[in-house]
DNA sequence: ATAAACTTTCATTATATTTTGAAAGTTCAG
DNA sequence: CTGAACTTTCAAAATATAATGAAAGTTTAT
């Protein structure tokens, strides 16, 4: 497929933002041109529309399929794979917030609670009990929060939250 | 101020956290140094306690106030500045929230607009104005969503929208 | 079993980000 | 005004992160 200049101009962007969120700019840009892209596409495919190397893709490629939400396409009578992004805007920024919480807050969590323990042993201030105790507190209440957010049907989001969210 | 052993673990911790969301560790850090001190800091005070040059405290000090979490404290009498971090964590987190919005979220959503006019103009593709239209839309929700709880008290999160997502 | 078609790995190279620290700038008490 | 106390800047150095591409590994058709 041959880019043309507003597709450039969205794949750029859309690899900044994902700079600016921790994610490398390739798997953010390759994410991209699986989303803009209505045919899965190869390896290959993307090497030539990124312009970048056999092994970045394929790093990439497998990183956002470990977040869930790229997946791995077979046609039939090919040999190569092809890869295709979740459509659903919805349903991958739920994967994402799923996946974070999964990766990152949870570890979290169970590292306050080893700090609070070992700030109790140690006979460790009180002040500082104070703080984590308020930095557990809330993610605790974050983790509930998003728990029931990835639990929820995909239209959730625009539906029940925003109308909540509007009313008062 | 000494730190022990299970303060530096949270610092760490914190700058670790940070990375993977994007925010250089160094400025994580100071942000958690100065969550769990007592009193305010010096930039002399964190130069020693998080072995760091001047350059890069003053950086990231002002990075840290400009995301409106950490503030100049005057202490009568003295030339020095002090600095605190905001102590409540929900008044934090909002104001994260509320800063990613504005320097973020917006800039995408005009981005987005100007790509939608573009791609008609230059007569390109339907399947990439449908999925850049889906993604607009969700993050004009998004967008939306955030100012209200920007705009909401400080313990709307805990409170009403706890017991929202709680109860169904 | 072979070899072509494809994927994965990883040491090296390239790029981007962060840190340093000395110099320049600012403020203020005397 | 002056100079001491402090803050800011920024070019250079250090560090961390990402990309390359050739070699190794795997799969499959024959």
């Amino acid at each position: 497929m041959e880019l043309d200049e507003v597709q450039q101009k969205f794949i750029s962007a859309w690899g900044a933002i994902g700079t600016q969120w921790g994610i490398n700019r390739t798997m953010a840009q390759i994410h991209a041109l699986l989303l803009i892209s209505e045919k899965s596409l190869s390896a290959e495919d993307i090497m030539s529309d990124l312009n970048i190397s056999r092994g970045n893709v394929n790093m990439n490629v497998r990183e956002l399929m470990s977040w869930g939400i790229v997946h791995k396409v077979l046609k039939f009578g090919e040999r190569k794979e092809f890869f295709t992004a979740e459509k659903d805007i919805y349903k991958t920024a739920i994967q994402i917030l799923k996946e974070r919480r999964k990766r990152e807050l949870i570890p979290v969590l169970n590292l306050l609670n080893e700090l609070e323990t070992e700030n109790i042993d140690k006979g460790g201030g009180e002040y500082f009990k104070k703080v984590v105790g308020e930095i557990h507190q809330f993610g605790d209440s974050a983790n509930k929060m998003l728990d029931k957010m990835v639990k929820a049907d995909e239209h959730w989001f625009t539906g029940s939250l925003m109308k909540f969210l509007v009313k008062k």
